[in-house]
DNA sequence: AATGATACTCGGC
DNA sequence: TTACGGCCGAGTATCATT
């Protein structure tokens, strides 16, 4: 029985019984300061264990119910984009008469509640949402969605993550209308051309409008931790091995071809490096690639001297090969 | 110099 | 005292080609 306990969802690595990150976790667990991206052992140190329950995560689960929650949602709404396993964006003429059916629709559906922003710009909808957390509904109209966005902690706005934030406030920004007071030109040369300039319109009150299209996914990785770090090129290419023929196997499913392989390096100081090289034809996934593995493998060992922990393979640049499927 | 392709890092979820 | 996943896309740096 899991009633009024806390609940920590957890990735376990494998490397050993304890190991690996909380995913997430209840509002009773987030009260003692555990969240998610924090070590296993740093949350059962926080937890009372007799009112404590680690599971792992269970993602096919949770992809199902996503199944369920999109059809619901595509029902209401005239256009919809996924954003994330438990994220959509919608636009809709009558947004604000049918955000509370769609909560209605998907709590008969799924038993589970969820929080729906309503916003003229899909910025101020998500946070909108994010405000309401867990079970909540607020709609906005433009003032108030300028009131909340200029008021808010710079950190709780989407797409401002902890470096973005920590640099902001070494400018002196910690809300979001403290950015105005940053010249236009320091937010470009901190943060880049692009960033720079969308924070710059996020300091004045210029919020992106809509949606944008779904994006077809442009590469598929596996990645893996390893029994123990290692630098020995027989160890890291066996577990390639393994992680090329699950990566392969979702480029069969979808009938994939790839022009690009990567192989993703993660060092025994949590640093991640990548190595990859592209063919000038695309490859099928049945194609022998061991010579390109190995080949990055030990370049990139030889170019750092850490021992690495974790491993994974990416496969990218899809191309549509019309007619030539011989090549599969 | 301009354009496009590729390599790599960052960070959100 | 420390403790540490598995994805993905965006953005930018760098290289190749013309």
């Amino acid at each position: 029985m899991t009633k009024g306990k806390i609940i920590v969802v957890c990735v376990y690595s494998g490397r050993t019984p304890d190991s690996g990150v909380v995913s997430t976790v209840n509002y009773d667990g987030r009260r003692l300061g555990i969240h998610s991206g924090m070590p296993i052992m740093q949350a059962k140190k926080l937890s009372p264990p007799a009112d404590t329950v680690f599971l792992p995560v269970d993602k096919e689960y949770y992809s199902q119910i996503s199944g369920y929650i999109d059809a619901v949602i595509r029902s209401y709404c005239k256009k919809v984009v996924q954003a994330s396993i438990d994220e959509w964006n919608a636009e809709d003429d009558n947004a604000a008469g049918i955000a509370k059916s769609i909560k209605e629709a998907i709590k008969k559906e799924t038993s589970l509640v969820c929080s729906v922003g309503v916003s003229p710009s899909l910025l101020g909808a998500k946070m909108a949402a994010s405000k309401s957390k867990p079970d909540g509904l607020l709609i906005l109209d433009r003032d108030k969605e300028v009131e909340m966005i200029s008021g808010s902690d710079i950190e709780k706005v989407p797409g401002i993550g902890g470096k973005t934030a920590e640099a902001l406030r070494a400018l002196g920004a910690t809300w979001v209308k403290d950015i105005a007071k940053i010249p236009p030109l320091v937010l470009v040369e901190t943060f880049g051309r692009k960033s720079g300039a969308w924070l710059n319109g996020l300091g004045k009150g210029e919020y992106d409008g809509g949606l944008g299209e779904e994006k077809e996914q442009v590469e598929v990785s596996r990645i893996g931790t390893l029994k123990e770090k290692t630098r020995d090129p027989y160890m890291i290419l066996g577990k390639l091995d393994e992680l090329e023929s699950e990566a392969k196997e979702w480029l069969m499913g979808m009938k994939k071809s790839y022009k690009t392989v990567g192989i993703i390096f993660v060092t025994e100081n949590l640093k991640t490096h990548t190595k990859s090289s592209s063919f000038k034809n695309p490859k099928g996934w049945n194609e022998d690639i061991s010579k390109e593995k190995k080949m990055l493998v030990d370049e990139f060992l030889a170019e750092n001297p850490l021992e690495i922990r974790r491993v994974g393979i990416r496969f990218g640049n899809f191309m549509d090969l019309g007619g030539q499927t011989t090549l599969f």
